[in-house]
This record gives structure tokens, sequence and C-alpha cells, in this order.
DNA sequence: CCCCAGGTAGGCT
DNA sequence: AGCCTACATGGG
């Protein structure tokens, strides 16, 4: 995608494929308010904004590189779509319905414990566990929080996790964080998808969804499709036959869609989620 | 009161 | 392996 990194910011000049609505509403991050069209952005331990300026889309922040990276900038976005819709029916609705979405380049640690809450939750009541969770533990970085090291996180006691709403997954917080303290994120995202997810699944509070949503949302991995009641719904429209068993239906998506399988789950969740097809 | 939300762990067969 | 149920919490 075309860019120009200036001071302090990064100018898209061609918006149809950034779209922070799109990248935002669709599931994958939870750190980010929104004004207007106006999104501020917390990842990690950076912050940006994002706005329109004369039909640009500005990325302001003091860490152009590691937002550069998070947004997925360098791929092509415009082709990858071309060739989900060329070669697959069922997929123009919802690629055209989100077509500014970027699969981001989350922080693993983060995403793990970020999706860990989210199971059996909704999405407004995740967005408000994880700040509290910033607010509690992350260190403070001049007027906003970052996510906490797991190295923090592990000393917390379970009662803290309950206190900010965490509820029962309070324990798979503690147990995860412990396991995760002294972890090598870096080598996870060496080995093969099924190798990491063998990994993952290893963490408590890490199911097939959690396990899959992070390599997906943080480790680039696209051969995997995360199955949840709303991918679940778009499976018929695929022309294919529900069974009922997440694991096989969405072992039959990666065969169909191979590497583009956690694009076109995201675009498929977006899509139905939002328009609550059933 | 009910049902639902980007599911998972533990127990049972 | 596969199926069942409890699980905190808050909103509709």
């Amino acid at each position: 995608m075309r860019y120009a990194k200036e001071a302090g910011r990064i100018v898209i000049e061609d918006p149809s494929e950034f779209d922070p609505k799109h990248i935002f509403d669709c599931g994958q991050a939870f750190r980010y308010l929104k004004a207007g069209d106006c999104y501020t952005v917390f990842a990690k331990s950076y912050k940006c904004l994002l706005r329109n300026e004369d039909g640009y889309a500005i990325i302001e922040t003091d860490n152009i590189d590691y937002f550069r990276d998070y947004f997925d900038l360098e791929r092509d976005y415009a082709a990858l779509k071309k060739k989900l819709t060329g070669k697959y029916d069922g997929l123009k609705s919802a690629v055209e319905f989100g077509s500014g979405i970027r699969i981001l380049n989350q922080d693993p640690f983060e995403t793990i414990i970020s999706f860990i809450i989210s199971a059996n939750n909704n999405i407004p009541r995740i967005k408000g566990i994880i700040e509290r969770l910033c607010e509690g533990l992350g260190e403070e970085r001049g007027g906003y929080y970052a996510f906490p090291a797991p190295e923090r996180m592990c000393r917390a006691e379970e009662s803290f996790y309950r206190s900010i709403g965490a509820g029962y997954r309070s324990e798979y917080l503690v147990k995860a964080s412990r396991r995760l303290a002294d972890a090598d994120f870096a080598e996870l995202g060496r080995l093969s998808t099924d190798e990491a997810r063998k990994r993952l699944l290893g963490i408590s509070g890490v199911g097939p969804k959690v396990a899959d949503c992070v390599l997906l949302f943080a480790y680039g991995k696209t051969d995997l499709f995360p199955m949840d009641v709303w991918s679940r719904r778009a499976y018929r429209d695929l022309g294919m036959t529900p069974d009922g068993n997440a694991s096989r239906m969405s072992g039959r998506l990666v065969e169909k869609f191979g590497d583009l399988a956690g694009y076109a789950q995201q675009y498929l969740y977006y899509y139905y989620r939002e328009n609550k097809l059933t």
C-alpha cells in the first residue's frame, strides 16, 4: 500500500484499503477510543491517533515503525481481496462491506490475555476489563497506561482480576501469566501453525478459538479459520453443510481457502456480525 | 425472570 | 475422541 512517512505521522494516500472503523469494529483489538471519525489506539506500550484529512488517512504517532508493522502496511490488500472474490463464491458482499479491514500484527502476550478475557464475553465488557487491567497493572506512559508485562501480571492475585470484572476467567489469567512470564514469544512465531497452536493450547484459558485468534492477530498466521457463532452462520452461505463440529468445519474452510482462510474469516465475521445475519 | 456474549475446563462416556 | 455443563458479569 502506498504511504508516506513524515515527522510524527504516516499519510495513507488511498484510504480505500485502510478504514479505522472496519479495522477496529471487526473485533481483533479492544484498546481503542472512538470520537467521531477519530480513533485513539493503544497497543503494547504505544499510542497512535487515526484521523482523516482531505481524503487521506493519517496515523499520528511517536512510534512510526511500530505502527507501520502493527497496521500491516506493507501488505497489498487490494490484491488480496481480488484474489479472494475472484476465486471463491459467497465472499463478494462481505469483502466489499469490510473493504478497509487490515489484519493487525499485535503483541503476542497482549493478544493471548485479551482473548482469554474475550471467552464467553461481549465486546463492550471485554474492552472495559482490559482497560481496568492496564490502569491497575500497566506502566504509566503520560496520560495513558501500557499493557502490563507478564512479569507484572503474574504477581497480581486472582482477587485483583475479579475486582476488574474478569469473573471466572481470573484463575486463567493468573495461571497464563505465570506460564508466560519467561516465554519466548518470538520462537513461537517461527513454528508452523499447527505446532504453534499446540503450544498455545497448553495455556490455561486458551482453547481452539482463542489459539486461532492469537495466531491470526498476533503472529500473522492465515492458514486457519477461527470458528465462532458468526462464522458458523456464514458456513452455509459458502455452499457448505454445517455438521455442528467447530474443529471439522474450521478444517474444511482451511482446505478451501488455504493461506487466505484467516482473511476470509475476518471479512465474513465482520459482515455477519455487523449486519446481524442469521 | 429469561437469553446472550469472538469459549474453555473438567468430568463423563 | 466426542458430548455435557458450570462458569462471572452486565446488558437487553
